[in-house]
DNA sequence: TTGCTTCCCATGAAATCCCGTGGCATCCCT
DNA sequence: AGGGATGCCACGGGATTTCATGGGAAGCAA
């Protein structure tokens, strides 16, 4: 089977009062094809992981992703302190759900509350998780961010460069 | 059949004068899955490990987490030190219970006291169980060496990273 | 009896389910 | 090329169910 699906590009959504978003619909197909238990006409199942307090988003990862996730974890020694912490993190610190027959999802009012979510919901992909953001702190923090490090990088390089450079990790 | 459950997420519930809390509705799933004899309609059973005096939360096993620590336990040396000591923490110090009909179960005034539970209760899951806290305990003690984690991680470093580090592990 | 434990019933709030609409893009027929 | 027909998509609202939690009665033991 085929090649593993990667989320794709970003979008905003509204909000309604009962915490309901609609999934950008590209992201959903890659939601079930990384749903292993997921059937055609069935709900994709995924995993919100929303982090200690200061993280600003919630980061959605795909079933397979997760577990990949989760195996890394229980391979860490028993006891250990980063095992505690990632276990915090990624068990603790998220929460399952699913996709409704319409595409949206609901987060709870303690999720919004968390990443300050009212009226709408920004949402980018990131390789194989997507992010959701209030928009204006996504503007406000993360184009920030960027912007930052193209300023480092000289007029003429090309990010491309980077691809080539790294690999042994 | 699929993937085995986790627990995921935490919340806060309300422990009343007779010692009744609710669990977590999603963990009371995760509990049914894991207790073999289980069927719809009925209440699942799980463990709940208490431990040595300066342990101070409770950790809750399903059925077949516990089958599976209990089988390794049995797996080693008759009479080796290792063994005493782990069956005494986990058939000792520990108790098995049921959730009722409401999704409650009752925790001894003994139970309770070892903790320091009285108001409310702090759940967390952890991988394939979970843990009750008092809630003050937990974000004095396990908040603090968190945060103290984190703090002393570069900035812009995602947890994520440890992940990949070990593998000889 | 006095105090625990169970068991049974009750309720408000929150989470789900079910159904309906308008917009837009694509497909198809003529 | 015109003009539906079709289908997916973003979004709303009401009805229904599940949850968390409280209180009392019944069972049992000291």
């Amino acid at each position: 089977m085929g090649r593993r699906l990667r989320f794709r590009g970003e979008s905003r959504h509204k909000v309604d009062t009962k915490g309901r978003v609609s999934i950008p619909a590209s992201f959903r197909r890659v939601l079930e094809a990384g749903d292993p238990g997921w059937v055609d006409g069935k709900n994709p199942e995924f995993v919100i992981v929303y982090g200690d307090s200061r993280r600003k988003y919630l980061e959605c990862y795909t079933i397979n992703a997760i577990e990949e996730v989760d195996e890394k974890i229980e391979a860490l020694p028993r006891g250990s302190k980063e095992r505690k912490m990632l276990e915090r993190l990624f068990s603790g610190q998220s929460v399952d759900t699913s996709v409704d027959e319409t595409g949206r999802i609901v987060l709870s009012a303690k999720l919004r509350e968390k990443i300050g979510l009212s009226g709408e919901a920004f949402f980018i992909a990131s390789g194989d998780t997507f992010q959701i953001w209030n928009p204006e702190t996504y503007d406000t923090e993360e184009k920030a961010v960027e912007e930052e490090w193209l300023e480092d990088l000289p007029e003429d390089v090309d990010p491309l460069i980077f691809l080539d450079q790294v690999q042994g990790g």
